[in-house]
DNA sequence: TCTTACCCAGTTTTT
DNA sequence: CTGGGTAAGA
């Protein structure tokens, strides 16, 4: 098969561009918006423009007569794709839109729509998150005697984990366990064993997994050669953001799609690569003119984003890499204050400085959302969230724990799954779990049950259910039935499931009332899908951060200041940020410090956080922190301790003289 | 068979 | 501090 493209435009009549490009763009950034022909990589250090290249350039694609419908635009997070394009439609206009953007895993899901029955899944598959996986693998897992008297046998997490890296990585379990745990050898059987078992059961039970969305696209692309011609011939510009974070799948996949028109545009920073865990690897970038031959390549360096003196720390902590970067940034912007270094006495000073600066900064006329606070591991903020709460400063937090893990959300959706795909079999159990009386044994029994009737909920009514929760089961099999045949809209179908289970709720959790109020914000936002299906898939694919809640009700407040962690504020930037627990153990983690390649991660969070100050940047620690053992010191991250007073501002933190102002507000 | 009470262990980062 | 596992009681 041959594939030729038509060009939509008159030769020759060259497009009369609505936007002056050369105005607003430098030189390298020009370039590459107006590169055509063949894959580019363009390499962008941090701040220099990478978001704006994108948008640009998706503009002007559009403006040169490119449907929007045939640009597709790969995102790390599904709200930077829509950021994006939201920008580019205020450049030039609504067309930007109907570009289509996503994640991998969402764009993946939305071609698997199409095409799951020759792959041998039913139409309406569903998507399972990672609590769901790991209670399947659990399931397995118990019933080999081996893993429940070995307290070495990996645990539900880790078989998750293992399974999920052979994925992402393309690696086989054998040379996976060989390499990455050498310890669980003995176990390679069972492993693979439990590995067998939780395919097949997806498989039956219809649903998919994070890590099949990529897989069984790929599978896809390459085992029907028309599908691929057809997927790939409509692509016409394939974008990638944050290149440097895709894993050796997502590589592959990216080939194929490009397969037909080979216009691959990739934009990233070798620099900034943190999500080694899961399964990227910086050097796919490094690889990228072998894989996609004929590549240019394009390097922005201009940065235009931060000061130099928070530049000059970024630059200084690269050059600790065991695997050093060519990379040195300059700053456009001149010179600013030193980056501070602050040492605080505890964690509660440490939270009283953060929050006393950022009233401070505030008087100064920056603005909270102009102001981030950063760190390492979700729980890291919890003591300064009490500081911020007692003073009453609204936040919002981004990374951690989802709303969409909560157990009471995951109960309410488990009735909407079972609705959807009947064959489900974890959310049946979490649904009948629900029920007093009703155990792992009924739960299984009555699955099977209905399994045999053709998960028809009618005949739910008929299980040979104990007296005890028969009355509970039958309106449970009613409610289900109501929400199957009634076709409400999805939130008269959501309040129906709350009604339901409010009185359960109650009796379940003592903190029922914050439970409930989480409902009710989902209840307002469950108007905006279309289907209860659409509900279950979006919220998976795109799993709501715990304090998306409070600010719901906050709409006409100030803006919130931003906490985050490191991860969660790729690509983001700020006029001032905090990044907090900058600690030996902390940042780089405990987990990292005997991995030379590990480490090298861990330095680039450090940068990643460093390279998102637009002027005022504060590493702060505390000196004393304490554990379930007791107090202990502290030691500063070894990244920040090699550099000096020419760099990093210490400060000194003293408690205000008495009398003069009103003593500082101490936590209780 | 289900619930509750208790103990011990391990504790990152995310689509 | 949570979760997973065990053991006793309903």
């Amino acid at each position: 098969m041959k594939v030729f493209s038509l060009n939509r435009n008159d030769p020759q009549r060259p497009p009369n561009y609505s936007i002056d490009y050369a105005a607003v763009l430098n030189n390298a950034q020009h370039q590459a918006v107006f590169h055509s022909g063949g894959p580019a990589l363009i390499i962008a250090g941090a701040g220099t423009g990478k978001t704006r290249t994108l948008v640009y350039r998706v503009a002007r694609l559009i403006e040169s007569g490119v449907a929007p419908q045939q640009i597709v635009l790969l995102t790390f997070t599904r709200k930077s794709a829509k950021d994006m394009l939201e920008r580019a439609s205020e450049l030039l206009d609504g067309r930007c839109r109907q570009v289509r953007g996503g994640t991998f895993h969402s764009y993946c899901h939305s071609i698997l729509q199409e095409h799951a029955e020759s792959l041998g899944f039913r139409k309406g598959f569903t998507v399972l998150d990672a609590d769901d996986a790991a209670d399947i693998i659990q399931y397995y897992r118990s019933e080999l005697d081996v893993a429940k008297k070995d307290s070495l046998f990996p645990k539900k997490n880790t078989l998750l984990t293992i399974f999920s890296a052979c994925v992402n990585r393309r690696e086989s379990l054998e040379s996976l366990i060989e390499s990455r745990y050498p310890h669980f050898k003995p176990h390679l059987d069972h492993i693979r064993l439990i590995q067998t078992h939780f395919q097949s059961h997806k498989r039956e039970q219809n649903q998919m997994d994070f890590d099949d969305l990529l897989t069984h696209t790929l599978e896809l692309l390459t085992e029907h050669e028309s599908v691929r011609m057809a997927t790939s011939a409509d692509i016409r510009h394939l974008m990638i953001d944050e290149f440097q974070d895709t894993n050796a799948l997502q590589v592959e996949l990216a080939e194929c799609l490009s397969s037909v028109h080979r216009t691959l545009f990739a934009v990233g920073d070798d620099a900034q690569s943190i999500y080694g865990f899961r399964g990227a690897d910086h050097r796919h970038i490094m690889e990228f003119p072998t894989r996609f031959p004929g590549a240019v390549t394009i390097t922005l360096e201009e940065n235009y984003r931060s000061v130099q003196p928070v530049l000059n720390v970024a630059n200084r902590l690269l050059t600790q890499a065991k695997q050093a970067y060519p990379k040195e940034l300059k700053a456009l912007k001149g010179m600013g204050d030193l980056p501070g270094i602050v040492k605080a006495p505890t964690q509660e000073d440490q939270s009283r400085f953060i929050s006393q600066m950022i009233l401070n900064l505030r008087e100064q006329g920056i603005s909270l959302d102009q102001t981030a606070v950063l760190f390492r591991n979700s729980r890291d903020s919890f003591d300064l969230e009490l500081a911020l709460n007692s003073r009453g400063i609204p936040y919002v937090k981004y990374g951690g724990t989802k709303l969409t893990e909560a157990a009471h959300v995951k109960d309410v959706l488990a009735h909407f799954k079972v609705v959807v795909n009947p064959a489900d079999g974890v959310s049946w159990n979490r649904v009948l779990g629900l029920i007093e009386g009703i155990g792992p044994k009924t739960s299984r029994d009555f699955f099977e049950w209905m399994r045999t009737k053709g998960f028809d909920f009618d005949h739910g009514a008929q299980f040979p259910a104990g007296s005890t929760y028969k009355t509970q089961v039958l309106s449970l099999i009613s409610l289900l039935s109501d929400l199957k045949t009634k076709n409400y809209p999805t939130h008269e179908a959501f309040k129906h499931v709350v009604d339901y289970y409010t009185p359960l709720c109650r009796k379940r959790y003592d903190d029922h009332e914050k439970r409930l109020q989480d409902l009710e914000v989902l209840h307002d936002m469950s108007r905006s899908f279309r289907s209860m299906s659409r509900m279950i898939t979006e919220l998976s694919l795109d799993p709501l951060d715990a304090t998306a809640v409070d600010v719901v009700g906050m709409e006409n407040l100030e803006q919130p200041l931003v906490l985050s962690t490191i991860h969660s504020a790729k690509g983001l930037e700020w006029s001032v940020v905090f990044v907090m627990q900058c600690l030996d153990g902390v940042l780089p983690s405990s987990y990292a410090v005997d991995d030379e390649a590990q480490l090298d991660e861990e330095l680039r969070l450090m940068y990643v956080a460093t390279t998102r100050a637009k002027e005022y940047l504060f590493f702060t620690y505390p000196a004393i922190a304490h554990s379930a053992g007791g107090e202990f010191f502290t030691k500063p991250s070894r990244f920040l301790s090699v550099m000096d007073e020419t760099m990093l501002e210490p400060w000194i933190l003293v408690e205000e003289p008495e009398n003069l102002l009103p003593p500082p507000q101490l936590e209780s």
